[in-house]
DNA sequence: ATATAAGATTACGTTACGTCACTTTCAAGT
DNA sequence: ACTTGAAAGTGACGTAACGTAATCTTATAT
């Protein structure tokens, strides 16, 4: 018969933690002195590590409780149970990881982020349903929405993504010196060997996909990464330069 | 201006849950009528929003507060933050996902599970240190150490412990028609051409092995998965009859 | 004017303890 | 036997984000 604080040198777990169990009667001491002061044997010990595991599991207090004095327990429904929870859980975790990931990467391009900017997030997240996929089958026929889903997705952390991002980045870093300068002009050439490599020479994909990102509501809709206003003129002004240089 | 309940009808929240935040001075309504009825605007539906999205990112409400009401909130940091958190949970929710599927594995085999065998197994688990690893180095060299990690894994589902274990569970079920049964007999066949196949013909090896699996103790020392001992004998008794048979 | 729905307030319950505050018991030294 | 300091006891409040229930008041439709 060990005292209480004997037991929590032992096994780690704290003094107050011993007397709840006790209050909730999950795990009482096999004895008190005179004075009331709590004792425990090994038998004790041995509970309390298989409260500690089963704890380990993400069981809660009740359930173990359940679990140790019902002497038919179904231990495989139960795990199973405790299975298809942490499963759930798991995606849960998974798709936050997906969004923060994907908020941190516009954070490059937007250095500054304000309410509005994330208001505009919020709305791309939530409008991820149906009405996406309907504007999407109005603008793009079946090859071509193949190609869509290599645009850069913003929860996504795929290379692609993150390249097409430090284009932008880049293009945001280097707006000052105007869209002829070599500066800008190296990112455009940069970008145009990318959207080849990636889209193929598709020019009226590229027409399409145009006219949908000079329309801020259209991209929203489509659920495109929003780039500003300002950006987008950018491009457009170094690309005509950049094709008449070519020809 | 809306009533609550019109509120809760647009955003699907629930009207305690718009008193709690307005309780909590996360999101008091625009106004109130004379006699006290709540009265909410477009704002305040932007507003909590945008809290339902941070707070399907994990955050509490406490952090949405200061992120929405202070001006100079570090978006970066605070979504670092958040995503460091969540990947630590990630690998909390993965390794509690790898014990359940672990015990579901042990289950097949004891088909009855009391509670002296999930305390073998809590055993198993918290022992998993360095101890197990200086007992491997003490019996196995280098070569037969990268062999190990083929054995049967409790807390894995591949392929091959599945296999491992089937065969384990159909010892147990045609024990009683003895070693020299063809049932038992076509068992150990299956488990000598997968040694045979997973191993190659290392009889050194084996040998060791087998040394450990009938000794409980050293098993247990080097987290090995548990076998009882009147399986193991059956293997040894019905492994005899296959040689003989063989040579 | 009245019935009824909707809203307000208050307060307790939930989980697994941490953290006081205050009192009592234990074990050892004198 | 007496003292004393450490260890132990009990009781209570706090936590996060509401759900739920009880009781009372306001708004709205007939």
């Amino acid at each position: 018969m060990i005292s209480i604080k004997e037991l929590t040198k032992q096994t780690g777990v704290s003094v107050r933690t011993m007397r709840y169990y006790d209050e909730i009667n999950l795990l009482p001491p096999a004895g008190k002195t005179e004075g009331g002061h709590r004792l425990y044997s090994e038998k004790e010990i041995k509970k309390l590590q298989e409260i500690q595991f089963l704890k380990s599991l993400g069981f809660r207090l009740i359930e173990i409780k359940e679990m140790l004095s019902d002497k038919n327990w179904d231990w495989e429904i139960g795990l199973k149970n405790q299975l298809n929870y942490i499963l759930q859980e798991k995606q849960r975790i998974i798709q936050i990881e997906k969004t923060l990931k994907g908020l941190l990467n516009t954070l490059k391009i937007e250095n500054s982020v304000d309410l509005t900017y994330i208001n505009k997030l919020i709305q791309l997240y939530q409008s991820k349903n149906e009405q996406q996929n309907i504007f999407r089958d109005k603008y793009f026929h079946q090859g071509e929405r193949k190609l869509l889903n290599k645009l850069p997705k913003m929860d996504s952390d795929d290379p692609h993504s993150l390249e097409w991002i430090s284009y932008l980045v880049d293009l945001k870093k280097f707006k000052h010196k105007g869209a002829n300068s070599p500066e800008i002009q190296q990112i455009i050439h940069c970008m145009y060997e990318k959207a080849i490599d990636t889209f193929g020479e598709n020019d009226d994909f590229f027409n399409k996909l145009w006219e949908i990102r000079k329309s801020p509501e259209k991209s929203t809709k489509m659920g495109f990464y929003p780039i500003e206003q300002d950006i987008l003129n950018l491009i457009e002004e170094a690309w005509d330069f950049y094709e008449n240089k070519r020809h």
